[in-house]
DNA sequence: ATGCGTTATTCCCGGTCAAACATAACGACA
DNA sequence: TGTCGTTATGTTTGACCGGGAATAACGCAT
């Protein structure tokens, strides 16, 4: 296979995990990384605002998971002090471990992949 | 983990794999596809037929790998006995064996990641 | 010569999806 | 009571991508 790439060094197996639901796409990397932006920043706007995404497609993400998911991963609270904010439950702190494993297990995978394919 | 999904049975772990150069997607699951048609019916525009595809994507998706690979990986005819045709090249069917032995390992890395999330 | 089926290429159009915009509700605080 | 920043949600806009139509070239066959 080695012989049909210009330049062997450029070329890698790369790709995309995630899970899914019947329906819906449950948890990707995109979702991911959202989740841990509101994890850092307690809420959905700043972490929209910290990943250059509309609030609204934030706020939907968000919704898909917590509908999905037997527990929500994100809760979420209107007005208040700051006015209002949004926080991950203990089942959204798990689910990020997890997927941040797997995730790792997925990039060992690739790295892999791309070696052989320079063998 | 196993603690956030509805139904353990449903939600699975999937994804997609494929190659890439510096700038364009080079090889995927639909490409793969495409050259296994190709290779089967001898023609662009019957493998896209085939697939439902319209025959300007699937010409446009060999174009790609054709330019990017060092060596085409399909090569075309225009006019003759049944007015030209398409077929894979040694180093086309040596990607098409190569990506396919690639995506079971994958298949069987996303399988046993789902097993995991059902532990 | 003419016809045929394919490759090769351009142009236009419509569907789709996310961005942008708009607005309401909420609750603490001054 | 009014302000503020956030959640929550509907509506409109716009860009992008693929589909489809149109056209040319090619070379064998009749």
């Amino acid at each position: 296979m080695k012989d049909v790439f210009p330049d062997p060094a450029t070329f890698r197996v790369n790709g995309r995990l995630w899970i899914e639901g019947p329906a819906d796409r449950f948890l990707g990397i995109g979702r991911l990384e959202l989740l841990q932006h509101i994890q850092l920043l307690g809420s959905i706007s700043k972490a929209a605002q910290a990943m250059n995404m509309s609030y609204k497609r934030a706020w939907e993400l968000v919704s898909s998971m917590n509908t999905q998911a037997r527990v929500p991963l994100v809760s979420t609270q209107t007005g208040g002090q700051r006015g209002g904010g949004a926080h991950l439950t203990d089942a959204g702190a798990q689910a990020v471990a997890d997927f941040e494993a797997l995730q790792l297990r997925f990039q060992a995978f690739v790295e892999a992949e791309t070696a052989r394919l320079h063998g």
